[in-house]
DNA sequence: GCCCAGGTGTCTG
DNA sequence: CAGACACATGGG
């Protein structure tokens, strides 16, 4: 059984991250079961699934199924990027201690990552899909997606899927996302996203070798379907931003207002106000305050 | 029935 | 530049 161990950073707390890891039953990308986190990563040759779990003061990666051999570097990168283990938050949490909204919440959760989506392609269309629908339609359709034209792996007579290409998605035939339920509008930002990337105008490579925070900004900006809450969602999920800020997401409005025990949901300059001690670090904070709206 | 969901693009005044 | 509206469907 081939299997590689990842040293852990201070701050970190794997259970805090599988909570959230298990979020939702409707996941097709990845399971946790048995204090474990199972997924799929692609390879050269196709898919390796992986199994990471806890052990010690280390990640314990094991190869369940896929290509002989080692463990890819690929696929490690990605599960550093995944757990967002290269992070140091003790900045994070020494800012967030006198702040009033955000103590309770760094307390509660200490150790908890920002879990990142590192596909470039996944992060968009994930933000597509999940645009102004409730979060379970949002998985049911992209099961859907996945389950057409997504690669997969079979371990213990179950299927295991991975996110499409963006070649694989460009070639559905625009009916047959609405036969799943796609509205025309996400069928036509979805195809023209994968059509994008296929043809090679944008990568998750090129776009970081831009550097600058604005830069990668504007360029997801230009994109047809991606406005501002979709450009945050991905610099902070996909890219690692910190400081990224999807300052008018639902969750966030929620969030905040059962923190502070608000009436009505607080408009944009409140949550300016409310954020101002968190620069640097908004995304991170986003991400905590959604975590504070799952019942666990 | 109505409003809101991890919004965005387009059109109008 | 702000505001209205369509988009698709499901849950409260």
């Amino acid at each position: 059984m081939t299997e590689h161990r990842l040293s852990l950073p201070p701050d970190f707390d794997f259970q805090a991250c599988l909570v959230f890891l298990g979020r939702s039953d409707k996941e097709v990308l990845h399971r946790v079961e048995d204090g474990a986190l199972i997924r799929p990563f692609r390879t050269e040759s196709g898919l390796d699934l992986l199994e990471i779990r806890a052990e010690g003061n280390a990640l314990l990666v094991r190869k369940l199924a896929g290509s002989n051999g080692p463990i890819s570097p690929n696929a490690l990168a990605e599960i550093r990027e995944i757990f967002d283990l290269d992070r140091d938050l003790a900045p994070f949490y020494a800012q967030m201690a006198a702040d009033p909204v955000m103590a309770p919440l760094v307390a509660q959760y200490c150790g908890l990552r920002l879990i990142r989506i590192p596909d470039l392609f996944e992060a968009l269309s994930w933000t597509i899909i999940g645009q102004q629908i409730n979060l379970g339609f949002a998985y049911r359709m992209k099961a859907r997606l996945v389950a057409e034209c997504g690669p997969s792996v079979t371990w213990q007579g179950r299927h295991w899927y991975s996110f499409p290409d963006p070649a694989d998605v460009a070639q559905i035939a625009p009916g047959r996302l609405r036969e799943m339920q796609y509205s025309r509008q996400k069928s036509d930002y979805l195809l023209g996203l994968a059509r994008h990337m296929a043809a090679g105008n944008l990568s998750r490579d090129a776009l970081e070798q831009q550097g600058g925070f604005a830069a990668m900004e504007a360029e997801l900006l230009a994109l047809r379907g991606i406005g501002p809450w979709s450009a945050s969602y991905t610099m902070m999920k996909c890219l690692g931003a910190a400081d990224a800020f999807p300052i008018g997401d639902a969750g966030l409005h929620n969030a905040l207002k059962r923190q502070l025990n608000l009436e009505r949901k607080p408009g944009v300059a409140h949550i300016r106000k409310l954020a101002t001690g968190w620069q640097g670090w908004r995304g991170y904070a986003t991400f905590y305050l959604w975590r504070s709206l799952m019942s666990i």
